[in-house]
DNA sequence: CTGTTAGCGCTTTCAA
DNA sequence: TTGAAAGCGCTAACAG
């Protein structure tokens, strides 16, 4: 491979002068740049940014450190921040955690070492060490998606707590009081947040003995186990809150399988859009949140503070949260 | 940030000496260890790569040049491929061109300064250069998804030919004649070849006459559009044969507004599976290829490529399809 | 078992 | 407008 040394050479300049034609800088004459660049064409020259960054201490890269790739709010949340991240110079490793906290750990410590300039975390648990260990290497650091309590630190999420609010009170005024909840783990804020949300619309209108809650994981997997655990007891509900897209889309297969016809028997509303590619049938009432509009939101957060390291005033970015009646409810369409 | 010269310097040792600890190379007592390690904790030390990697030539870093991570199936193909990587230990950019040859170029340049040490790419078109950039660097190359002609490098591919051949055939034996398809953009392989399987299949049962191609993109919209033409015209197919997972979504789509339905009226059958979380309805007839796997496949290649470069056999690694019937063709359940 | 020297490829002084 | 020297943080090669 050739290097600016041997660039230098054929064009018969200093090596320096190399440099400053590749990164147009400092003076260099038109008949010196156009030797120079004729040298690089003939070598294929291809610089090694590496080397830069050892000097310059910045490598124009990023982290982005989430549950799944897999995962369709993750997926489109994703490819905000890759589409933002490019259009400002930046390349951004993908990491899926699959909220382990130990592959959590792992990769922090493999993308500090590669000198990242910045990390975009939603991090495995709310009282993780991770916002400690990245920001005791001076890197900037934003959070995506989930609280982080008592630390100072930017944080872009989306209203978890007043979406299930909303939601809650759209079935009950609905008509609906036994109303279940399927959740996502205990540690993680989002879930603990729609659980509170949840909760709070059932006691604000006098329903605290029909609370009904399951805490799970946000897979399609667990919203299928749950829901045909919740219909195989005495007390059924008329309406089920599925904290997440992947849980609802496994409760509607339970209440199939079940012979339950939605909304008929059984009222489905759920936390984040379905893609639009597929339309699961009946189409789901949700609360959205907007996933491209949170990953692009958050690169550019984390890259101001990359250019200006200085600033120790932190940000945290909630969005709003929209309510879309379809179907599953039985009030939209 | 502290460097290997501090630790040294706190532990009373030669950098060189910290060097053998973190990398657990050459001989250091016990004790010296002990002694590197709990400077290494005092100091919050994060060993720097670039620096390393200058040194060795390697950055145990890959590239995924693909059209786009929200598509379900290069979503999947993409956790396969991080996956295998992180379990080799190298970490991935993921890179966008959404089929567009500048971005493309504009990636592979990008990852190539930052000398990564393989790329997987889904070329946007058959006759890029972009095998030729790459391999003038000497970087190992994996072709992902797509033929690529005339050019000495290693493959991994569905078997589109073959698939689309099954499908068409499907249909014929279940009675239908007028058996219209809904391709991808003519420059990719995948399009290409389903069409000429589909074309192939028409002539064997000498239906020639039937044949009735339509060139598009692999999106919902596409299919949608594309569909909706179609039943303008006087003639009208009784099945539909849709590209991809994308374009059978649209093409339900319009189905539906059309008011025909499926497989009653037309039956519909499609390459790639629509992901798991999210089952249309009807459930979709579709020859599957294996995302993940492919994704595997892929990057456990360009690894070993990796560590042996001097090796040049080159492989055509073609996954064999699957043929899923189910509701939308008429046949299956 | 531990240390010295030199250099990976580039760029930031400073000088010409 | 061009160049020389030094050094970013790490490690291979060679001594000791």
């Amino acid at each position: 491979m050739a290097t600016i040394h041997d660039v230098a050479k054929k064009a018969g300049v200093a090596p320096i002068t190399v440099s400053r034609v590749i990164n147009n800088s400092g003076y260099v004459s038109d008949a010196m740049r156009e030797r120079v660049n004729a040298s690089i064409d003939e070598l294929g020259y291809v610089p090694n940014v590496l080397a830069r960054s050892l000097k310059s201490k910045r490598t124009n890269t990023i982290a982005l450190i989430f549950t799944d790739i897999t995962n369709p709010f993750f997926n489109i949340l994703a490819r905000g921040v890759e589409d933002t991240a490019h259009n400002s110079g930046y390349n951004v490793f993908f990491c899926n955690t699959d909220e382990d906290q130990e592959k959590e750990n792992t990769y922090i410590e493999l993308v500090l070492q590669k000198q990242v300039d910045g990390i975009l975390l939603v991090p495995a648990s709310l009282n993780s060490k991770s916002v400690d260990m990245i920001q005791g290497q001076d890197t900037p650091l934003v959070i995506l998606d989930r609280r982080c309590p008592d630390k100072k630190v930017d944080i872009v999420r989306g209203d978890s707590f007043g979406g299930a609010f909303q939601l809650t009170e759209l079935l009950i005024n609905l008509g609906h009081k036994h109303i279940s909840i399927i959740g996502g783990p205990m540690e993680v804020s989002t879930a603990e947040d729609r659980m509170a949300g949840y909760r709070k619309a059932m006691r604000a209108h006098g329903l605290e003995d029909y609370i009904d809650f399951h805490y799970g994981k946000f897979t399609q997997v667990c919203g299928k186990e749950i829901t045909h655990k919740i219909f195989r007891r005495d007390f059924k509900p008329t309406a089920i809150f599925a904290a997440n897209n992947l849980i609802a889309i496994g409760t509607l297969a339970a209440l199939y399988e079940l012979g339950l016809k939605v909304p008929e028997d059984v009222a489905v509303v759920s936390f984040d859009e379905v893609p639009e590619t597929l339309n699961p049938i009946p189409s789901l009432t949700v609360v959205n949140q907007p996933p491209y509009e949170m990953g692009r939101k958050a690169t550019e957060i984390l890259i101001s503070r990359i250019k200006d390291q200085n600033s120790d005033a932190f940000e945290e970015y909630i969005f709003p949260v929209d309510l879309i009646e379809r179907a599953s409810s039985g009030s939209g369409i």
